[in-house]
DNA sequence: TGTCCACTGGAAGGGAGGGCTT
DNA sequence: AAGCCCTCCCTTCCAGTGGACA
């Protein structure tokens, strides 16, 4: 047998992390420490659907990573082994991040409902109205309770508006034999504030806040899946602790503690050493935002890319404020260059407040006296992204071009 | 004190693109 | 094939506005 050059790769791999699988952050343990208030709250709820009652509804408001969705899947397998066959009750989750329109919302329950495959919903093409005709004969023919989860529920709500819950949450009105109970999961506290007055008491019947875990908690956290996830003795003593407390200090959020921990295993196994240190969670804490960052701007679509390059050649050639009209002129002149469309003003003030939504620009409203009231946009990403952005092979025509205006001039 | 700038922010609507229905 | 429907991206329209300046 010949040397592959992944020998040396291969020999180096899975040193330290005996299963990376569980230091994923869509990984569900058994247990959910800390959280057993927020469980035996919510199951204390919806305890009444397996007798066919209906369960109030109920919105679960937690930042990020204090362990909502884990809690609520978990919920969700425990249900179904008080109720196996689903006699009582059935538990649908939707994530309303990926989905986030009304129909798709109701696509998605309908195909957790619907089993039989020829009466199923297409994924587009029909009325809303049909859509929410079926999804309610089906429902009603179970006879049933169903308990849907709607994740991440301001999402929806920011593009749509509360419609699709008024429809949701008034389904129980026209059931004869099932009952349906929302679950909605906000990381926003003000979640209520935006709701109409007809939506808000009905969807906010019950309401479980998650806190923050604390350092010690987060310790606890991690302890519990490094047992499980790493080889014994590979973690030096002040890792955890050190993860804990850097992710407590942002915001309590168990999901990047042990992203820092996962990450600082594989820089760690990559560099080849035998055991994973302070220094370790240092790069990894630099590299996790670094990607996070690169993973936005590599996605973003090509009009918006446009914008951020925008604002970035105004700040090279500019020193004063940059506001959107520089921006504005930039844009056209990058778009013809480029040979692409170019979109009116309002689109690309859009834009820019999008980018700004993303984090990677800072535009504030300031007047300017006589000279107006616009957005004053300063960049918030650092050299290193600034030139992957520059690099972007869509900008390579800016390139070249330079070469024929100079042989147009001189002619 | 009022004026006036350069937009903002919200609403409404068009039209392309997906796909179902008859 | 013609007629629907929903979503996405975009344009058009417009009232509203904070603060420098006259």
């Amino acid at each position: 047998m010949g040397e592959s050059i992944f020998d040396r790769s291969i020999n180096r791999r899975n040193t330290l992390i005996k299963n990376r699988n569980i230091l994923q952050t869509t990984y569900i343990p058994d247990q959910l420490p800390h959280r057993e208030k927020e469980i035996n709250n919510i199951v204390e709820i919806i305890t009444p659907s397996l007798n066919k009652d209906k369960p109030s509804n109920i919105l679960v408001i937690g930042k990020t990573g204090t362990g909502k969705t884990a809690v609520l899947n978990y919920i969700g397998k425990e249900l179904l082994k008080a109720d196996p066959e689903k006699k009582n009750c059935s538990f649908i989750y939707v994530n309303c991040e990926i989905v986030d329109n009304p129909y798709g919302i109701l696509y998605n329950i309908s195909n957790q409902i619907i089993t039989d495959h020829n009466s199923k919903i297409p994924f587009t093409g029909w009325s809303l109205d049909r859509v929410y005709e079926t999804i309610l004969f089906y429902i009603d023919k179970e006879n049933k309770v169903f308990i849907i989860v709607l994740d991440e529920i301001d999402r929806i709500l920011q593009k749509n508006g509360d419609d699709i819950f008024y429809f949701l949450t008034t389904m129980n009105e026209i059931l004869k034999e099932s009952k349906i109970s929302i679950i909605g999961v906000t990381n926003n506290t003000k979640f209520t504030e935006l709701l109409t007055p007809r939506i808000k008491s009905r969807l906010g019947e019950e309401k479980v806040v998650f806190p923050p875990y604390n350092p010690e908690q987060l310790q606890d956290i991690l302890r519990k899946r490094a047992e499980f996830a790493f080889e014994p003795g590979v973690l030096a003593d002040d890792v955890i602790p050190y993860c804990a407390a850097i992710s407590a200090q942002i915001s309590g959020d168990a999901r990047r503690a042990l992203d820092f921990l996962k990450v600082s295993a594989e820089i760690a196994e990559r560099n080849g050493d035998s055991i994973i240190t302070e220094a370790h969670v240092n790069s990894a804490r630099s590299k996790i935002e670094l990607d996070a960052v690169v993973e936005v701007i590599k996605t973003l679509p090509a009009q918006s890319k446009i914008v951020l390059m925008s604002i970035i050649k105004n700040h090279e050639s500019k020193s004063t404020v940059v506001i959107t009209g520089d921006v504005y002129s930039v844009y056209k002149e990058i778009c013809s260059a480029l040979n692409c469309v170019v979109l009116k003003e309002k689109r690309v003030a859009d834009l820019i407040s999008e980018l700004d939504m993303l984090g990677i620009v800072h535009a504030r409203v300031k007047s300017f006296g006589r000279n107006g009231r616009t957005r004053e946009i300063e960049l918030n990403i650092n050299k290193d992204i600034i030139d992957f952005v520059v690099k972007d092979e869509l900008f390579e025509p800016l390139l070249k071009h330079k070469p024929i205006k100079q042989t147009t001039l001189s002619m």
